[in-house]
DNA sequence: ACCTATTTATCACATTGTGAGAATTAGGCG
DNA sequence: CGCCTAATTCTCACAATGTGATAAATAGGT
């Protein structure tokens, strides 16, 4: 499988290869179930449970999990390491957190702002601020998937992916993009899309956590393609239109900051 | 190499498996280099070229890289939901964050809260809260490394490492530890440690940045194991030992807190 | 539409990953 | 303190697959 969903599986002439099974290891480990024993994941990857102990043992040396205890074993430091090399390295975020920072001091109501990205048909947040450190005003946290057709985050960049994507999208999730709306044929699908792109940005009421309201307007990179959104996320319902306008107008002025500072660091830079 | 530095490497039959080498891939990503090419990293890990570009496929496949550009591939999103998966998954910082939190609440100066751990004979920051949000008062924010015997965080847990590991660390870093004054000989070493111990909190002053205090406490686990270590970093001197004083209690208080609620989450829970 | 650097495919060979089972270790419980 | 069983490693033989060298194809930039 491709970075989207892309590729059917017609002419997979060879099987997956053995560090792709180490690696499948990995995501076998969710919130739901963040424990596994080399028994219980070499039964669920089928295979021996030789091999299962093999496939632990060498994550376990590259710190990817780690022994809690006997049988149990849970994801490792070496992500946490890792993770701080990506937010190290990554030149949106870098350019978007002093921007958000600002933004969100503006803002008076209980708030947080989402910086959040596509990946592999879904949307991925990247970084969140809030003013409210005791509550929670988002669950959508560094790390968290959201569908791409529920929240004003997700529909923002929905909008203005290129068709290519749209294609695999319609493809793939058919039934769900229906039970959104977004109409039962492909030509449906492309107008709703059509209309998203109209408005600069979009505005959403619980699709992602109950009576939370989203306002999400999109950034993009330098070549003009959606590189991912910015939004407001507010605890309670926004006062009137006025308020909602105000936030809009704030939101899309982050974004188009955020762009202007690329430029600097833009990886369109030194080619060799 | 084991998860700390045991194992001399005396009886290792077998070289390291293909699995081995393509985790091998990720660590030579860093801050100083986080753009690697398939080329690049073929010649540094020694394979041929057609090798380094299937590692990179199959770690572009598992979401572990991405494709920034035509050769230019930096660490992917799989490391960031992974993250996620470690921070909902890790009992020790679920309890820890609101103390922490708490803590922090309590304090008039800018300051950091800082939640730690032993990662391969060094201390890893967990968790970082602040009071700051414009300029950091401590660059130890998660995911990044400080040596075993430099600041307060470090200190605090070397002191009560099992024997075990610190015959370890002497063996591998007497060096380091002879030029951070823990005396030439292993005796000096344990002797140090013991006068560490006897110490409730440890405090030290721009060992890890440049005017920065940290005053720390031992977080223990239910087998009286050292979990980890809590730590309070300002951004200016205290005002006197009064105030380094208040600190230590405030932390000590934090740190038994943390270990206190820990019983009902343990590990030691359910067998099966 | 070119042109070159990048990336994939082909293929033959040997390395090594694999499963089954034996041997060992380690932890919990009496 | 030492058993006792579950967990983990070891051994080994075989075939699968990872590997390098080279050719073919692809994709970006000009």
């Amino acid at each position: 499988m491709k970075d989207d969903g892309e590729e059917h599986g017609e002419s997979a002439r060879r099987g997956p290869t053995s560090a792709d099974k180490v690696l499948a290891v990995l995501s076998l480990f969710s919130a739901e179930r963040p424990v596994w024993s080399p028994e219980g994941a070499a039964r669920r990857l089928r295979v021996s449970l030789a091999t299962g102990y093999r496939y632990f043992n060498t994550l376990v040396a590259a710190g990817m999990l780690e022994k809690l205890h006997r049988n149990r074993y849970v994801l490792g430091p070496a992500i946490v390491e890792l993770d701080r090399k990506v937010r190290a390295a990554d030149p949106v975020l870098k350019l978007a957190q002093p921007v958000m920072e600002r933004l969100l001091r503006r803002l008076r109501e209980p708030a947080a702002i989402l910086l959040c990205r596509y990946y592999r048909q879904k949307v991925m947040c990247i970084h969140q601020e809030t003013n409210r450190s005791g509550e929670p005003v988002s669950s959508y946290e560094r790390g968290t998937l959201q569908p791409m057709f529920r929240g004003a985050t997700s529909k923002v960049i929905l909008a203005h992916l290129p068709p290519r994507i749209i294609v695999n999208l319609w493809r793939d999730h058919r039934r769900e993009i229906a039970a959104t709306g977004m109409g039962p044929s492909f030509e449906d699908f492309k107008a709703a899309l059509r209309a998203l792109r109209r408005e600069p940005v979009n505005v959403a009421t619980s699709e992602v956590d109950e009576g939370r309201t989203g306002i999400a307007a999109p950034i993009f990179d330098a070549n003009g393609r959606v590189n991912g959104s910015l939004s407001i996320v507010l605890l309670s319902p926004p006062a009137g239109t006025r308020a909602v306008a105000r936030l809009a107008i704030a939101v899309q002025a982050a974004a188009r900051e955020i762009e202007r500072s690329r430029g600097v660091t833009s990886d369109k830079g030194s080619k060799k």
